[in-house]
RNA sequence: GCCGGAGUGGUGAAAUUGGUAAACGCAGUGGACUCAAAAUCCACCGGCUUCACGGCCUUGUCGGUUCAAUUCCGACCUCCGGUACCA
């Protein structure tokens, strides 16, 4: 009877031995090449996903693959623990926050080892405990220090009700999520980390990240944003007050016919006070301060604005024009207030039309003919200069320079570059995160908690707060200190803790020496394990969390504790698990268990009814569009999920989530355990065919090639573009030829070639499948894990085929096809094509104009 | 809205540098084995057309470049991700 393929039996088995021999152990070792590969690290939310799946999945290959190659590898795993869920998980079901995490944390870990990962457990790290938050807080005051981190004041969503401040996804339609409450618009002193002083820096070397896909540098590029003009003022007519704007187009100022300020300037309100305008004004400002000013929401309110009563004088026309204040400026950007010129920017157009402002062409077309009077939207292009006195006739990219240097020489601008990327604010009202390391004192004013007081811990006995609102503020312990610089005892701790995408910004270095107590780091540990080789994490980062890890790295330089700029060497982004959504009327989204599948449609077995099928998105809780990895492990075993989810689609592109693939992926497992127990069986004692392919015939021959080609495509493919899907595809192909055999005819020649096809399948499949290869293996007679063999070499010479086929067209359509030996001249190849009786049909007497010939692959006739 | 990406058979996908569109799977159909079933093995499997050889069409839509376009260029449509307090 023969041993059938159990995963149950076989995964516990070698995940034991493997954390016996300590496999996955690294230590920094000077004399070989290092491999840093790193995965995005979890938010413990409960239950590891299929997202979550897949991206180890694809790392660990990786990490396997590389040592193999013998490579030095380093390969950890760590929890992203703080968090808006843990907060409302701990309002919803009356559980700490802590104990939520942990317990979520305990049973991920279990499942991530059930997956048979080859992480180094004992540098798991989890950003919530005060061994990690140390550092940061630590961090934190030298940024302080170096004016790197500083307060300003900045807007939340506000509900009155609960009164709180909401998240971005906490509000829903304009409103709060618990209560329904409209949400408002409040002012907060925050503190913020000025990466604005490395937006050029940043920029800069996206174009040197030749290990990033180009998506995401160009995604990065646009959201820094780079502008280059001129900041020109503008006097105002009746008064000394001067209104400096930021303009990209200095060439079309004489075009400037009103000016536009951000409701949030200033001037605003001081400019329409006493005026009969001001009633409205105020009105104005107060209605947009209600308005999310999220660039999000911005760019689809509809364009408004309102005139404040005053006017300023257009520098170069010496004219009188109106100021409004407007919802599409924003305060943050340049300088919160916009010349506006109607005729040449397409938002300043609709503006003017929408209050009948004066439209003034000033860049006409090489061809002429705009006109103010006709125009139906702007010209934003480049053309001549127009109705701009000195500078008529010039071309408009030339007075852009000629106009912003007469600027300079007048002393009313210069030239002036601008941002697009903001301040980074992470200052949080809320309670789980790790708390801002700084006192308020009324005397002495900000000070920082002293650098042996550290870590300010996060005080564990907090209750939760209903309504959502951090408990930190009425925690007197908590807030109430004594000022470290004077000695005032009514000092009060800052109760906000900060953004958790401070912790995931520099984990990769606390990775490299986790226990430290004594830093961040150590700095021997980071100059040999950094940067990371190799970083695999969802598109969905692409911009927030990688640009906020590149800007902390630089930040890490100039304080001098590393010596490197860039983080990440290499990047893949891996698409998102996506899977359809069911939705039924009245028991809202489903999860795929509590609906009924009919062929297309499906009803709800609650209560019977019709049930939505809703559109293919990402896999989320909210959603209920998930497929729990657990039931996968417990049917088919980790060698199976990890399998189909290579196999199902390339990391970078999105999966649509199928349950029939699964079984695919199962079977084929189950084939290569049973051709690989035969030739065991058959091949005893027998060496692997190592020899000249030239002394092969017929099939054996053709195996040999097969496993060669094979070995070929599967290095390359993992190397070169990680892509899994058909490095799986080439080794069922191999398979497949394994499988032509006919086992009960003897023949020792094939034996041997057997044998090696074998060994080379195992080897191949041993990072995607490798409980699954170590049994094997050792069944083959190994006694050391797969993992500290050798990746297969190919032999360039086992490649080499005699014969070609050709396919022959004519007009660029296929007519005909023959094989030839593979060193035929060209000549000989258009002589075989011509003479092809097809081809012949189609040429007719037609005379012919060309003929095409590339080698090995096809000749196209054109008549 | 803006930025980025994707779209190929019934279905997941492949085609790496512009050179045979659909490799390898899933689902399906037929056959072998079996008392029977499961499992397994073998064969077929884009559409229309033809007794057949073959022909015509087909990579979201429309247009362009080229001897040749899934691949390059332009316009558009649909979907997905990000949009600064979800992580």
């Amino acid at each position: 009877m023969e041993e059938k393929y159990d995963p149950k039996q076989i995964e516990p088995k070698w995940q034991d031995r493997w954390e016996k021999e300590n496999l996955f152990k690294a230590h920094v070792d000077k004399a070989k090449k290092k491999y840093y590969l790193m995965e995005m690290f979890p938010y413990p939310s409960g239950n590891i996903h299929m997202g979550h799946v897949r991206n180890y999945t694809i790392g660990d290959v990786v990490a396997r693959y590389k040592k193999m190659q013998g490579l030095n590898v380093l390969h950890p795993m760590g929890w992203d623990a703080f968090g808006m869920p843990a907060e409302n998980a701990a309002i919803s079901n009356n559980t700490h926050p802590a104990k939520w995490t942990y317990n979520n944390i305990a049973t991920m870990r279990a499942q991530l080892k059930k997956l048979g990962f080859s992480y180094e457990w004992d540098r798991e790290i989890a950003t919530c405990k005060p061994e990690y938050y140390k550092w940061e807080q630590w961090l934190f005051i030298k940024m302080f220090e170096k004016g790197m981190a500083y307060r300003k004041k900045a807007f939340v969503n506000w509900c009155d009700t609960c009164t709180t401040v909401l998240a971005n996804e906490q509000v829903e339609a304009d409103a709060c999520w618990r209560c329904g409450q409209p949400v408002r618009q409040k002012e907060l002193d925050q503190w913020f980390f000025k990466i604005t002083d490395y937006a050029d820096d940043l920029l800069v070397h996206c174009d040197k990240l030749g290990g990033w896909p180009e998506k995401v540098t160009t995604m990065q590029k646009n959201w820094i944003g780079k502008s280059v003009g001129a900041e020109v003022d503008f006097k105002m007519d009746q008064s000394d007050e001067v209104i400096r704007v930021f303009t990209t187009r200095p060439d079309t100022l004489f075009g400037s016919t009103f000016m536009c300020l951000a409701p949030e300037h200033p001037l605003v309100l001081k400019l329409s006070s006493g005026k009969i305008q001001e009633k409205a004004v105020k009105a104005f400002v107060e209605k947009i301060s209600t308005q999310d000013r999220t660039s999000k929401s911005i760019e689809n309110y509809e364009k408004e604005g309102v005139f404040t009563g005053a006017y300023s004088i257009n520098p170069m026309t010496g004219k009188k024009i109106p100021v409004y204040a407007a919802n599409f400026i924003l305060m943050e950007y340049g300088t919160g207030a916009v010349m506006s010129v109607p005729a040449h920017d397409q938002r300043d157009f609709d503006f003017a039309k929408k209050y009948g402002l004066e439209i003034k062409v000033v860049v006409n077309t090489e061809k002429g003919g705009l006109d103010a009077e006709t125009m139906t939207e702007a010209y934003a292009g480049e053309g001549i200069m127009v109705n701009s006195g000195q500078f008529d006739g010039m071309k408009s990219n030339v007075a852009l320079e000629a106009i912003t240097d007469f600027l300079e020489e007048k002393n009313i601008g210069k030239k002036a570059v601008t941002f697009r990327l903001k301040d980074w604010g992470i200052s949080r009202q809320r309670y789980w995160g790790a708390p801002i390391p700084m006192i308020h004192c009324k005397t002495c004013g900000v000070v920082p908690v002293p650098m042996e007081s550290l870590p300010v811990v996060l005080p564990e006995d907090a209750e939760l707060l209903s309504s959502g609102g951090s408990p930190l503020p009425h925690l007197d312990f908590f807030k109430k200190v004594t000022c470290p610089k004077c000695g005032n005892p009514d000092a009060r701790r800052d109760t906000d803790t900060m953004d958790t995408f401070v912790e995931s910004s520099w984990y990769f270095e606390r990775y490299c020496s986790p226990g430290c107590g004594t830093g961040m780091f150590e700095k021997e540990d980071v100059d040999y394990w950094m940067p990371v080789d190799q970083y695999i994490g969802g598109v969905e980062h692409a911009i927030l969390h990688l640009l906020y890890s590149r800007y902390f790295t630089r930040v890490l330089k100039d304080i001098g504790l590393v010596d490197f700029k860039e983080p990440f060497t290499r990047l893949l982004t891996q698409g998102m698990v996506n899977k359809e959504t069911l939705k039924c009327a009245t028991h809202g989204y489903l999860f795929p268990d509590e609906a009924e599948r009919k062929g297309d449609a499906a009803s709800c077995k609650k209560c019977g009814k019709d049930v939505e099928i809703g559109r293919v998105i990402k896999m989320s809780k909210s959603k209920k569009n998930v497929v729990d990895p657990n039931v996968l492990l417990e049917q088919y075993g980790a060698d199976t999920t990890r399998l189909f989810c290579l196999f199902a689609a390339p990391p970078e592109k999105g999966l649509d989530w199928s349950d029939e693939g699964v079984e695919g992926s199962f079977r084929f497992l189950n084939r290569v355990w049973r051709i690989a127990l035969s030739c065991i069986d058959l091949t005893k004692g027998i060496p692997p065919y190592k020899g000249d392919a030239g002394k092969l015939s017929g099939a054996n021959r053709e195996l040999f090639r097969k496993m060669h080609q094979t070995i070929q495509k599967v290095t390359t493919d993992i190397e070169e573009r990680f892509h899994f899907n058909t490095v799986i595809s080439a080794a069922m192909e191999l398979v497949n030829q394994m499988y032509t055999f006919d086992l009960e005819k003897k023949d020792p020649e094939r034996d041997s070639v057997l044998k090696g096809a074998l060994e080379t399948v195992v080897l191949l499949l041993s990072p995607i499948v490798p409980h699954f290869s170590d049994e094997i293996w050792e069944k083959m007679g190994n006694t050391e894990s797969i993992l500290l063999t050798q990746w297969p070499v190919y032999d360039e010479n086992a490649l080499v085929v005699d014969e070609v086929l050709i396919v022959v067209q004519v007009n660029g359509k296929l007519r005909g096809r023959f094989t030839i030996n593979s060193d035929a001249d060209d000549n000989t190849i258009k002589e075989r094509a011509l003479a092809d009786e097809l081809v012949q049909k189609f040429i007719a007497d037609k005379p012919l104009k060309k003929v095409i010939v590339i080698k090995n692959k096809l000749v196209n006739i054109v008549v």
